[in-house]
RNA sequence: GGGAGCUUAGCUCAGCUGGUUCAGAGCAUCUGCCUUACAAGCAGAGGGUCACUGGUUCGAACCCAGUAGUUCCCA
């Protein structure tokens, strides 16, 4: 068959992916093998393929694959979880378009529409990541609303809240008023955000000071220290639609402006609340006026102020951020509305002090991107202080090792502060909170209704099922997602089963380091809680992808390049190929499309050696002669030891989770020492035939390195290894198996560098004299050199020489060149010219003395030679040794040039 | 406000336990080649005060302190 002259993936991945499944390749059972175990961090069920999910499922697939090509039993198990705030979001938007509102629907109803929708696109993105050629045993995916995983989070709920961990309670959370939910504090995200500073001026009830006594100097001491005789204290703030909410204000005790203020009160503007001035060390003295409103409803810090001093809290928004009407004013408008209008009512009443630009931090919902409420809310709360001490020691002893290890850091500080989670999320989509109140608000945690009813039901207050009203709200999903890597084998639902002994603990958990506390510190709690094990031996953390101007690629940037457009048009490997070249273990990556173009050049290049390999004709007869060697040939010899000597260096790699520098390893290796120098030496002739030993020894490599390759591209590796030789059905490169290389020979490596570093001086002394490449010269070495028989045939043919001449003294019209303390000389077909030659020898020379001259310098300090180790003094000297001789060698040939 | 990191060639980054395997790779640039595997290619070359200032040391890109710039995390 003959091969196009450039690589087309076109269908290729598509093929061998569909034949990989066909032959259940990616599965796995429990054996007598080594497991490798990989639970995959779940996409959401309403995900589509970014790059951050093709890095990490690369990464992912990489060490899978590899692992079975160890030999190891590799386990890789896919799944999704369902995301509850953004799939009903999503559910929400798919019924408005077809014109319905969730209010019109019951929860039952609501929840069959979204596990339709589920249904319909809850795959799309399990499939993108099959384009990506990922291995990963399909017949073990899991969701998180599967039956026994549903059943697993709400025992985890049962069990957690018997033992004490899980309580309910009134507290201030962050609301997201656009989804009508609480969100962790991990799940808002603070931007800086141009704000308005309002001062805003608040009358004095004079006569409450009055009543305090003290009151023969008050109303002097009000009319200096006030802003006007209307007796008034100016606050300032940013969110002048709370002033609503108010019920007090507060300023440092400290603060010589305020003190006469002591006990008094003040009117809120507009509604003309009467509230305390308190004193308080909480208060900034700086900050804007030193005078702070209070509105223990809508901040937190305010909340805490709230309770210290006892006032009173008025709520003056509803759950969708509109005004209540405890409000008074604006009530049914939303606060952002009302935060212009306000401003303009204050200002006609003549509140209105004065306005600043403002740069502050506001918190937003990582979902919605609505701005987030302070909201007081009965919320169920799971405390961690507990379940963290196992998991904080687990980490700092590096029972789990986190790479790179500078995550450890960040992981221990949270851990060390870990407050309770709030774990309940006032939507339908999720796992339902198993609690069940009485009419008389008695509540029960149960896993059934029948539960909750025996333990409610008692001669009292005789109740029947009827009575009792299951708690409306669901559980976060990552209380249900620190599940993971147990569950995903049924180690709760169905403890100590087959797979759950064989496969867990999992080997390693490949995720980002944005995600660090929302899960992998809660799977570590949680693994230890459940499955008294640590979830996973390693953490590999990747790096976020950037885009090349080093901005965060996310969706409302829209600077995400589609991944499928480029999968179809570069390849599958290409991509994997441009995503991991540019991600260094832990730091960001920032991505080009231009990588991949280098990744399809690579396919490419590998294409074409297939081609080269394929078109070579073998010659019948072996040299017999041949066979009595005890050594082959230098290029065989040498290649050889250079793939045991790069695999080991893989190897070291792929335990310092290096992946990108072993594909770099990799890259090298193929397109530079295997193409650009082994072929090049072994190549025939044109027209000739190759002998059978380089042939076949030739194959053997190329087999291996695209052994080696596998894993990072995996389709290309597969189509070359079944074109190079014919394959047996079973006989795939994917479930080959890696084979042990013996011990390398250091001095063959040497002596590959020797010449390569001989042939490349030769070329450069083509280029730089303008003599053509093919030209055939004579070389001419003194003899006595490093250049050794067997290294001769290949520099004569690389370097296009016609012979190599042992000679005694220098060569007349000849360009000379120093390899090492090597003398060559390159015969000149047009005379050459000793000007140039002179100058190229004075200015080495004078680099060499000085390059010896800091070498003297070492070695005449006393100091140096008395407190530098042997082996250090040692290597000096051999280095002004060398340099000597290299001198003596310049000055000698210089002498002879200009003699005439 | 608290914490962590980063700063090395035009760009993106390596550089382990301080010493010539120490200043490196890829991309980009320049020069010469359409040489029957590959122009998505081949052969060569140039390019850096290792952010700045001090300190430790016989010796610092590397260790320490400070300064500047920058990024991330937490509040």
């Amino acid at each position: 068959m003959k091969l196009d002259k450039q690589f087309n993936p076109t269908g290729l991945d598509d093929r061998w992916y569909q034949r990989w499944m066909e032959k259940g390749l990616f599965d796995s059972k429990p054996d007598k093998r080594e497991p490798f175990t990989i639970a995959m961090p779940p996409p959401n069920v309403t995900g589509v393929l970014h790059m951050g999910h093709a890095l990490n499922n690369t990464v992912q697939d990489i060490l899978i694959r590899r692992a079975r090509m160890q030999g190891k039993n590799a386990c890789w198990v896919p799944g999704t979880d369902h995301a509850s705030i953004s799939t009903e979001a999503k559910v929400v938007a798919m019924l408005r378009e077809r014109g319905i509102s969730k209010k019109n629907f019951s929860r039952d109803e609501f929840l069959k529409y979204a596990w339709e929708w589920r249904d319909k696109y809850g795959d799309i993105i399990l499939n993108q990541i099959k384009k990506l050629g990922c291995s990963c045993d399909w017949n073990r995916t899991t969701f998180t609303m599967d039956p026994d995983y549903y059943k697993s989070v709400i025992h985890v709920f049962i069990d957690l809240y018997n033992k004490g961990n899980i309580y309910r309670g009134v507290k201030m959370i962050h609301w997201d008023p656009s989804a009508k939910t609480a969100l962790s504090d991990e799940e808002v995200i603070y931007k800086e955000v141009k704000s308005k500073l309002c001062f805003i001026r608040y009358k004095i009830d004079v006569e409450s000071r009055f009543s305090n006594g003290d009151s023969n100097n008050y109303i002097s001491d009000v009319k200096q220290n006030t802003d006007d005789d209307d007796f008034c204290i100016t606050i300032a703030t940013i969110r002048p639609e709370t002033i609503l909410g108010d019920t007090a204000i507060a300023v440092n005790p400290n603060d010589h402006r305020y003190q006469h203020l002591t006990g008094a009160f003040a009117f809120v503007p507009l509604i003309n609340r009467r509230i305390p001035i308190i004193m308080d060390e909480y208060v900034t003295i700086e900050f804007g006026t030193g005078a702070l409103k209070v509105t223990p409803a809508h901040d937190v810090n305010d909340y805490h102020l709230g309770i210290k001093h006892n006032l009173e809290i008025i709520d003056t928004l509803t759950e969708d951020g509109s005004m209540s009407d405890a409000a008074q004013l604006y009530i049914g408008e939303d606060r952002f509305v009302v935060r212009k209008k306000i401003l303009k009512d204050l200002e006609a009443q003549g509140h209105l002090v004065k306005i600043e630009d403002y740069v502050n931090q506001i918190g937003f919902s990582e979902r919605t991107d609505a701005a987030i409420e302070p909201r007081l809310s009965m919320q169920w709360w799971c405390s961690m202080s507990e379940m963290a001490k196992p998991a904080l020691k687990a980490v700092m002893e590096d029972e789990i090792k986190f790479y790179p290890p500078k995550f450890k850091n960040t992981y221990r500080h949270w851990m060390e502060n870990i407050k309770d989670w709030c774990i309940s999320r006032q939507l339908w989509w999720g796992h339902r909170i198993p609690a069940w109140y009485a009419p008389d608000g008695r509540f029960a945690v149960a896993e059934t209704i029948e539960q909750a009813l025996h333990m409610l039901n008692t001669r009292e207050s005789p109740l029947t099922a009827a009575d009792l009203k299951q708690d409306e709200d669901v559980l976060d999903t990552w209380f249900s997602s620190w599940l993971w890597p147990f569950e995903v084998f049924k180690g709760l639902s169905d403890p100590g089963n087959e797979d759950a002994k064989y496969y867990y603990p999992t080997n390693t958990l490949v995720t980002a380091p944005e995600i660090i506390f929302f899960w992998v510190a809660r799977m570590i709690m949680c693994g230890y809680e459940y499955m008294k094990e640590k979830p996973f031996q390693q953490v590999y953390f990747t790096g976020i992808v950037r885009d090349k101007m080093g901005r965060k690629m996310s969706k409302s940037l829209g600077n995400s390049p589609d991944l499928l457009e480029m999968i179809d048009k570069y390849g599958a490997d290409a991509v994997r190929f441009g995503i991991l070249i540019s991600s260094p273990a832990g730091n960001d990556i920032l991505f080009d499309e231009k990588l991949v173009e280098q990744g399809r050049n690579f396919n490419n290049k590998i294409w074409n050696v297939l081609r080269l390999i394929k078109g070579w004709e073998v010659a019948e007869n072996i040299n017999e002669s041949r066979n009595l060697e005890t050594r082959h040939p230098f290029p065989i010899e040498w290649f050889e030891n250079k793939l045991i000597d790069r695999v080991n260096e893989i190897e070291r790699l792929f335990q310092q989770f290096e992946i990108s520098a072993a594909l770099k390893v990799l890259y090298s290796l193929i397109w530079d020492d295997f193409c650009s120098w082994y072929l090049e030496m072994i190549k025939p002739d044109f027209g000739q035939s190759i002998d059978d030993l380089s042939f076949r020894k030739t194959c053997e490599f190329f087999e291996r390195l695209m052994q080696l390759l596998h894993p990072f591209m995996p389709f290309i590796t597969e189509e070359v290894y079944q074109q190079l030789h014919e394959r047996g059905e079973e006989d795939f490169i994917m479930t080959s198996k890696f084979t042990e290389l013996k011990e390398g020979d250091v001095r063959i490596l040497k002596e590959g560098e020797k010449t390569k570093e001989i042939i490349t001086a030769i070329r450069d002394t083509r280029n730089r004299n303008s003599i053509k490449q093919k030209q055939m010269l004579i070389l001419y070495t003194t003899g006595g050199t490093a250049l050794s028989e067997r290294m001769k045939p290949t520099i004569i043919k690389l370097a296009m020489l016609s012979k190599v001449e042992e000679i005694k003294d220098d060569v007349e019209n000849s360009f000379s060149f120093l390899s090492g303390a090597d003398k060559f000389f390159l015969e000149s077909p047009g005379g050459s010219d000793s000007k140039i030659e002179i100058s190229r020898l004075q200015k080495d020379l004078e680099y060499e003395k000085g390059f010896l001259n800091a070498v003297m310098k070492k070695l005449n300090n006393e100091n140096f030679v008395s407190k530098a180790s042997p082996l250090i003094i040692e290597k000096e000297r051999s280095k002004a040794a060398d340099a000597q001789e290299k001198i003596r060698l310049i000055e000698e040939r210089l002498h002879t040039i200009e003699q005439p």
